[in-house]
DNA sequence: GTTGGCACTCCAGTTCAGCGAGTGCCAATG
DNA sequence: CATTGGCACTCGCTGAACTGGAGTGCCAAC
């Protein structure tokens, strides 16, 4: 009995204090909800609260604030979860139905995301290991100059450019080409690359590869193994830090500079991709003592939510239900689109 | 003669104030700069600066400050160009040399920019209308489905997707790979586009050019002309706005704004792209009312430095001398860096 | 287990005086 | 006429002292 109180205390204190961004007292809180009991209760559910490490004080006769465990608790047991809004789901759809191509989807996701969370949005690039290979292109600009073009079904482009010793007559660049593309198109990523590696090392001996044979396949697998490009992310709605300008210190200035580490980004992100479902990492749960006092709300997207992540970062203190709920509605319709297209 | 001196005190106070972040006294002037006059002298001269709108007090009673007029003269008649200086080199050199394809070069020199200035960096992506097209390559993924790739000098690609009515033979589709590419390799790419055109609307009248051939040209006109991705820009160094955590709402508000704004960025570093030489914007003098207090030290790059602009944006504040200096070195060697590619 | 009462704590905001850097003006000087 | 030293004045900044109020912890009563 006491115990169910005590939890609705706590997540009342959540509520007040993602509100109101002050630390909240017994006495308001019985006010603003309706607990059926006086404030000398709350004051005793507070102080058992904070024994158990839920609630801190700023400093002594202040309210109470939430600690990391405090929102963890919220996060997994109270909050119940927010319903996207029908304007949420609009603005959604109406802002990525536009979008012409892979850059563009990202882009508009990003913004879309940060506006509905007023935090800071990241979305990484698709990447390369869950796409399959659409087309390779091999393009003779001079006969001994190759513009290898490898097409994605995920739409990305890669090209490289590639100098060969000897030229390269049109018949064997036409013989090449279907080789390869029927090595690799339609296969993901990393199948493709054994394929076309398979294609120069043929264990049933026939004829040695041609110098251009191997030349092309190796600039291919090493483009597909480029993971560098899979590092790709997209930051949006940095003015949003603009809102909590106090805390500077804090909490503006690591976030900025975890931003430009795309690496930090990516990671964090990263364990978001496991399960299926929204990932929240609140304050100092993460290694990374900088963003104590950030979380991250993260998923993935993509066919079963593997293809990448896309999340928020922000303060601890912030709307999660809210948040969860914009995250996990941005990556279903980007999943759909990308799906569609 | 005192014409020259005042002159002197205005560069003295600029430098000093750019160095110490505090408004400057006579007092402080004669000592950190050796003019060999007294304190009383230079508040004359400080006087008539003032009145001539170079200087301002930030209250009675405290020391001048520059205000953007003073700025303006100093940028324009007072500071000497500063070189390079042979670490900056080394440093911009190992940054770029690394890179392995246009968006390689394109992030890494936003990144190596915001170091070295220690501001908000900007780079403009190449831009398509300065481009010429290096080759056309059409593909036939099935008889009626054809995927046009257009690859530029930039190192940019472009792909479209498009469905024929009806199926098109090898052998056209040869040919008409080999008309367009007749027509448009080479050339610029509003040259390519009119050159296109052309192909589908024979002034001499001869045959009444095919279905595929009208579409194909249709959408690679369309490609060349699609403008919006000439808008892509990349920033990096934001967390250099945490240099000036105080200020925050005069400065690093508006700046976070105006950095999610593309059209704004794109505006303000278009100006830069006229001259070949360094352009610098100080405070109000553009027409963005919220960026009265930063100034904008742009440049284009690429042949005759027209391809796109990059620069950065930061406090009228800053070292104008060293920020000029990087900017240009940068510009310069990305020059290089996209003519040798 | 809950409640009202009460003493206590401590932050936040305000007032006030003193300090010091800096100015403007003036009269004197070369 | 430019320069200089002197001097009174301004004004923001700092720290101390004070106060109001919100909130707590504890205790005794129900």
């Amino acid at each position: 009995m006491q115990e169910d109180r005590r939890l609705a205390v706590l997540r009342a204190i959540v509520e007040d204090y993602v509100a109101t961004e002050e630390p909240v007292g017994s006495k308001a809180l019985v006010e603003r909800h309706h607990l059926n009991v006086s404030p000398a209760t709350i004051r005793n559910d507070m102080a058992a609260l904070e024994d158990e490490g839920y609630l801190a004080q700023p400093h002594t006769s202040a309210g109470r604030v939430p600690t990391d465990k405090g929102y963890r608790l919220f996060v997994d047991r109270l909050s119940t979860v927010k319903p996207t809004s029908a304007a949420e789901r609009r603005a959604i759809a109406s802002f990525l139905d536009g979008a012409v191509d892979l850059d563009d989807v990202v882009h508009r996701s990003v913004r879309v995301l940060a506006q509905l969370t007023r935090q800071v949005a990241v979305v990484q690039y698709p990447s390369l290991s869950h796409s399959t290979v659409r087309h390779v292109e091999i393009v003779a600009l001079a006969p001994a100059r190759l513009l290898l073009v490898l097409i994605l079904s995920s739409g990305r482009v890669e090209q490289r450019l590639i100098e060969l010793d000897s030229d390269l007559a049109e018949a064997d660049l036409a013989a090449l080409r279907s080789r390869v593309n029927l090595a690799a198109t339609g296969a993901v990523i990393a199948d493709a690359a054994a394929a076309l590696t398979a294609l120069i090392h043929p264990e049933t001996g026939g004829a040695a590869p041609s110098a251009a044979t191997v030349s092309v396949v190796d600039t291919l697998v090493d483009a597909m193994s480029d993971h560098r490009s899979d590092e790709r992310v997209v930051v949006g709605g940095t003015a949003n830090l603009a809102r909590f300008g106090d805390n500077f210190d804090t909490s503006v200035r690591p976030l900025l500079e975890a931003l430009e580490e795309q690496v930090v980004l990516l990671k964090l992100l990263g364990e978001a991709t496991i399960g299926g479902a929204v990932t929240v990492r609140i304050g100092a749960e993460g290694p990374y003592e900088e963003l104590a006092s950030t979380s991250v709300v993260a998923t993935g997207y993509g066919p079963d939510d593997a293809l990448a992540s896309l999340g928020i970062v922000g303060p601890t203190r912030m709307d999660y239900p809210g948040t969860m709920a914009a995250v996990r509605a941005v990556a279903r319709y980007m999943s759909r689109i990308l799906d569609e297209s």
